[in-house]
DNA sequence: CGTTCTTGCTTCGAATTCGAAGCATCTGCG
DNA sequence: CGCAGATGCTTCGAATTCGAAGCAAGAACG
């Protein structure tokens, strides 16, 4: 431990509820356009972002779970949402036949591409609008290194299921 | 509307991903902190936080759920919650007979002081951590204002209850 | 091969979350 | 004053969220 009395200077505290708030804000916001525009939730239209993205439109539950940062429980019941809807596919994987392999369809990419404007403008006219072009360049290299920090660490207690303290 | 076709350079797209992920994360591990070192949930955490800050240790009930981006319905939850708790205490407004306002208490503050440590060690491992120290200046300059730009900009329907579409 | 550990997903129950609706208090204006 | 509209909070019901527990399929190792 550092120190006995850990604090954080005017500048960290303020990168941190800055990045924080500006985090909230913007997925408030882009909730509300995605409920009205295909009736989404963020946490769905994120997984169909990343499906669609994907090479083969599919992943496996796992990979998406961590993707989105979500519980495991939580993606069984939206994956269970957005099959039913149509938008999905589940399928039991060919060389492994623990996993579930996720596959977007047709429906789901149309859903995809419908919402997807509105989704863009919203980012656009918060988080982008008020930067300029450097700047934008400028955030992105300062948070992906973070990023790929935060990936690499381990949630601190990275304890093999049954185990309660990672002693 | 702008663009037939409006679209984000990868850029763009990487700032975005990268803000709303990392956000994630963070949350995410700070959650579980916050968790383990005293019971609370993020947003309790965050309420205690702010009324610690604030001059009087007090605030409106409104003011709070805008501050922490949160529903006003939610916002009533928590507060019982921590009411019961015995983490603060509310009490309708003097002037305001119509308001709530919120003040923390003693073991609020204790319970407060108790989990910032660990708080603060999470925040600086993983956000602070891999970035120097101009880079976190870096960051809050450049998320200070988006904050800013967010919080003036009216959320997208700014109809005065009743209106279902603020034509 | 058999045993044990690990990994992948789902079910379950409990807690949280939000929006709509309801109530009470203010404010502006005739 | 008296009334319409705005504001502040809570209650309500429905949907979501998570972790713990459970089940099945792979992997490691003798």
């Amino acid at each position: 431990m550092p120190d006995s009395s850990p604090s954080l200077d005017p500048v960290q505290l303020g990168a941190y509820f800055a990045l924080i708030e500006v985090a909230s804000l913007l997925r408030h916001a882009v909730e509300q356009q995605l409920r009205e525009a295909g009736d989404l939730s963020y946490v769905q239209f994120q997984l169909l972002a990343r499906l669609g993205d994907a090479p083969a439109g599919s992943h496996r539950m796992t990979d998406l779970a961590d993707g989105v940062v979500y519980s495991r429980s939580g993606l069984t019941y939206q994956a269970g949402l957005l099959e039913k809807a149509g938008l999905v596919v589940r399928a039991p994987s060919p060389d492994d036949e623990r996993s579930v392999t996720v596959t977007i369809t047709d429906a789901g990419r149309a859903l995809l591409g419908k919402v997807l404007p509105g989704h863009i403008e919203v980012v656009s006219s918060l988080l982008l609008e008020p930067l300029a072009r450097d700047q934008v360049e400028a955030l992105a290299a300062l948070l992906t290194p973070v990023r790929e920090h935060m990936r690499a660490t381990p949630p601190r207690s990275a304890a093999s299921r049954r185990r309660k303290d990672g002693a």
